[in-house]
DNA sequence: CATCATGATGACTGACCAGTCAGTCAACTG
DNA sequence: CAGTTGACTGACTGGTCAGTCATCATGATG
């Protein structure tokens, strides 16, 4: 008995590693390559596995880049959270939101790819896009109320977007080819910009 | 001779529109299912042509959608270039760029479905990528000299990367669902938002 | 040690699709 | 009107790739 469980134990373990080990390789694989392009078979081999291992698994190539998707940006946004929950005052918390996505990105590239590209049309099969839809919203309500003290409602999602657009652009030309140090200047530049715009009453 | 000389004009004309009816379905399907997705077949089809026509007119797929990205590329650059040298002032210019911008997104859906698609990883063969670069930078450049005077280089280049990301935003959102009303709304609030942040010193 | 169970494998299948090309036909020519 | 041209067609080919499954390896069990 006490054999047995200890070997279910293990086996559980096994299999959560390999679930994260194909995770890991699909975020890779669909990160430099996007949905279409990604063959099931380098992700495999990039796991260390054969190919009919992955279907062990996840029951089709859109489920997989779903779970990694979900994956991501679940983390994503708890991190927002926290970091936005934690600070005091408008202006810190927009720090915190636009630091902490930053710094988030620059930790994960490859997903940070995956979710670029999932918000575009056609790079993904359609109904994928639902999980994005979903998060994004979350952000956005996130930004409202950190924003929101003092506003409207239309003022404060519209700073809401102007934010999240704004730390995306940041984002997404650090994927493509800018510095850290650019980036982290470029942050500073955004930031001072911003709470121009939003403090001017 | 002067028979020769009508036949060979027609011939001509028929060309010229045969390429333009398949460069417009083109637009049409490859904004809508993105490059991957898009089947020449389907295109061919919606152009009223057979498939083989197409590979009369454009030798490859990717030969196509570069086209078809480069006219559209072209057109907008075009119309910005011409609606920010017209207007005068710092204020004029910013609303002429975001205006334009999006007033030209609404007669070009599909075309600014591709544009967006375009500049994601994996979305499209990579070399495909260059000519979105270029007229980037060209807008960039534009929005540069258009929002520079009375700020040095580097103010002048974050001030026209958020004009961009923030007229980026508002289009994304419009081809996902926004109402034109809502879009038209959203772009004075985000001219009130940009002439703050700009003008204060 | 033989048996069984379960995870892993990778050769294989069927669907799909970019690109080709032999053949058709409408329009022009002499 | 017979001959010629070349734009157009669409069935076909070759290659790719998601997903399957007969087979194998491992290691636990009695």
């Amino acid at each position: 008995m006490s054999a047995r469980a200890a070997a279910d134990s293990k086996r559980k373990a096994v299999t959560a590693l390999r679930q994260d080990e194909i995770l890991q390789a699909a975020r890779h694989v669909f990160g430099q390559r996007g949905f279409n392009p990604a063959g099931v078979d380098e992700i495999a081999r990039r796991a260390g596995v054969a190919k009919g291992t992955v279907y062990l698994y996840y029951p089709s190539k859109q489920a997989l880049y779903r779970a990694a998707l979900r994956e991501g940006l679940r983390e994503l946004v708890e991190r927002l959270r926290e970091a936005v929950g934690a600070a005091q005052g408008m202006r810190a918390r927009l720090g915190a939101y636009v630091t902490t996505k930053v710094a988030f990105a620059e930790g994960h590239h490859d997903f940070l790819r995956m979710y670029s590209a999932a918000s575009e049309a056609g790079g993904v099969p359609l109904h994928l896009q639902r999980d994005f839809r979903g998060f994004y919203e979350a952000q956005l309500e996130l930004l409202e109320q950190a924003l929101g003290e003092g506003r409207d409602a239309a003022a404060a999602r519209v700073a809401a977007v102007a934010v999240f657009d704004l730390t995306g652009g940041l984002i997404k030309r650090r994927l493509f080819g800018r510095t850290r140090e650019e980036t982290e200047r470029d942050m500073r530049a955004v930031l001072e910009l911003l709470s121009k715009a939003l403090e001017a009453r």
